[in-house]
RNA sequence: GGAGAGAUGGCCGAGUUGGUCGAAGGCGCCUGACUCGAAAUCAGGUAUACCCGGAAGGGUAUCGGGGGUUCGAAUCCCUCUCUCUCCGCCA
């Protein structure tokens, strides 16, 4: 039922049954997005488990109903029982030994789905690479023109004192920076004015957690693929042995769409919306080269995140909403940007359909993601198994998981220092965050 | 960190000499009756997942998580997690 024409939206992945019973579907699908997806074991394993679980619920059943009448025996006819004890043991045994069987099934077929990427939209453009994403529009800024050569952030940051690369690597290492007085202040000030502007459109503020459970990083798809981009913490007990682990968390979307896990919302609430600030850190392994001056790609950064829960028929409205929610921060700055639609090379793994905004820069002289608005179907809220009701008395369902940046915070400083520098080094605040700079209307060496 | 108590269905709350307990009772919710309508009252229904089946329906699992004892565990044992109370410490 789930790929009845017309009805692309309600792709599912990872849901076994679908996947197992649409098999050339769900591979054609997931060609899109590049080669080297292979379902056939998905198939056979999945149908190895059937056969088995009809096996050993057989057995069960059998035991049950044997296992209650040996108690009546017990009683009327002691020798008989123990006849029947007898017999029950073995059948016992293989239960027991087909539960076994059946865990390794199921975890060979769960690492299996694990590794499956989410089906792509079908208003996603197909496409191989970054080059095919489909240019939407522009905000209403234009393009700011410059009398003198712009200078790139951190050349600005540095010579007006308030960006410290080298104090940064010093303590941290590279990839960390300090921000000080006017810098400092001007990231406090856009967190604020991002919230406020957030929860005026209706999203409930949440303060997350910064450390997360293994648990919450499955259940948002980070792990086990991308283990290698987090950064985890242990605690050691009084032997230095491990007594636990918890993740940094790389975004707020981990633990703030974890925030309703294992949960069956009320339908009539939907959408839920939530604006959580948080700090976010990323090992960034793999990107060695990339950004290596300046607080594009750091360790740490800060960032505001719009998390959103709502039922299957509304959530690609959301998302068009989400994203008009992220693209007003860049307006109310008065900031030049793009939306971009990523195409299926270019899409996330966990996500169906996603809207990059790309800020101009001028001192790169290019576009660069500043945030990235996603709607993730059920793919999260398969894992994290998040429901709603839709009314009272029907059946739960999974919930469509929504999120986008709004914004990233270090790379929306990256775009003031850029777009509002004067040819004399400073850089004047945009009108829209000066109230929240305590009147600060400029930043002077 | 030390001492103790607890974790049962949407919620509250029984059940711990192991057997027919998916689990009494209450609340909430749904349906019907009564009513012009509502409230109150009465009757019935009311978990989730998986497997078989076209369906009706049937089967299996789930009483915080995991493991064990047993023919059989919500009930016994071990372990982990979480919550609460008291003491200590601490931003």
């Amino acid at each position: 039922m789930f790929f009845a024409p017309g009805e692309p939206q309600r792709a599912a992945m990872l849901d076994l049954r679908t996947v197992a019973q649409n098999l050339p579907q769900v591979a054609e699908r997931l060609s899109h997005r590049g080669p080297g997806i292979d379902l056939t074991p998905v198939g056979e394993l999945a149908n190895a488990r059937r056969q088995l679980i009809q096996e050993t619920e057989a057995a069960r059943a059998q035991q049950k109903s044997e296992s209650a009448q040996l108690g009546r025996l017990i009683k009327s006819d002691p020798p008989a029982a123990e006849k029947l004890r007898a017999t029950l043991k073995g059948l016992s045994e293989r239960v027991k030994a087909g539960d076994q069987e059946l865990e390794r099934l199921e975890g060979e077929l769960t690492q299996l789905l694990l590794g499956i990427p989410n089906l792509p939209h079908g208003s996603v453009p197909v496409g191989g690479s970054a080059a095919d994403n489909r240019l939407v529009r522009y905000g209403s800024a234009p393009k700011p023109q410059f009398a003198f050569a712009p200078l790139e952030h951190f050349e600005l940051g540095e010579k007006l004192g308030i960006l410290d690369f080298e104090r940064g690597a010093k303590v941290s290492g590279a990839r960390f920076t300090f921000s000080s007085g006017a810098g400092a202040k001007l990231e406090r000030a856009l967190i604020s004015f991002m919230l406020d502007l957030h929860t005026s459109r209706g999203y409930r503020e949440l303060l997350p957690p910064f450390l997360v459970s293994p648990d919450a990083m499955t259940g948002t798809g980070q792990l086990p693929k991308f283990a290698q981009d987090v950064f985890r913490t242990v605690a050691l007990d009084e032997k230095g042995e491990l007594k636990r682990e918890l993740f940094l968390i790389p975004t707020a979307e981990v633990p703030v769409t974890n925030y309703h896990r294992q949960e069956i919302l009320d339908g009539a609430r939907l959408p839920l919306s939530y604006a959580a600030y948080s700090p976010c850190f990323r090992a960034e392994a793999g990107s060695y080269g990339k950004d290596t001056r300046g607080l594009i790609r750091q360790h740490q950064f800060q960032k505001v995140e719009l998390v959103k829960f709502a039922a299957p028929e509304t959530s690609y409205d959301e998302l068009e909403k989400l994203t008009a929610d992220a693209c007003e921060v860049l307006e109310r700055l008065k900031l030049h940007y793009r939306v971009m639609l990523l195409c299926t090379g270019d899409l996330g793994a966990s996500s169906a359909k996603t809207y990059d905004l790309e800020v101009w820069l001028p001192g790169q002289d290019a576009y660069r993601e500043i945030s990235s608005c996603s709607n993730f179907e059920d793919y999260q809220a398969r894992r994290a198994q998040i429901r709603y009701r839709p009314a009272p008395g029907e059946k739960p369902r999974l919930v469509h998981t929504l999120n986008g940046s709004g914004l990233a915070v270090g790379r929306t400083v990256v775009a003031i220092l850029e777009n509002y520098q004067e040819a004399d080094g400073s850089v004047r605040i945009p009108e829209a965050l000066q109230p929240y700079m305590g009147g600060m209307a400029r930043i002077e060496p």
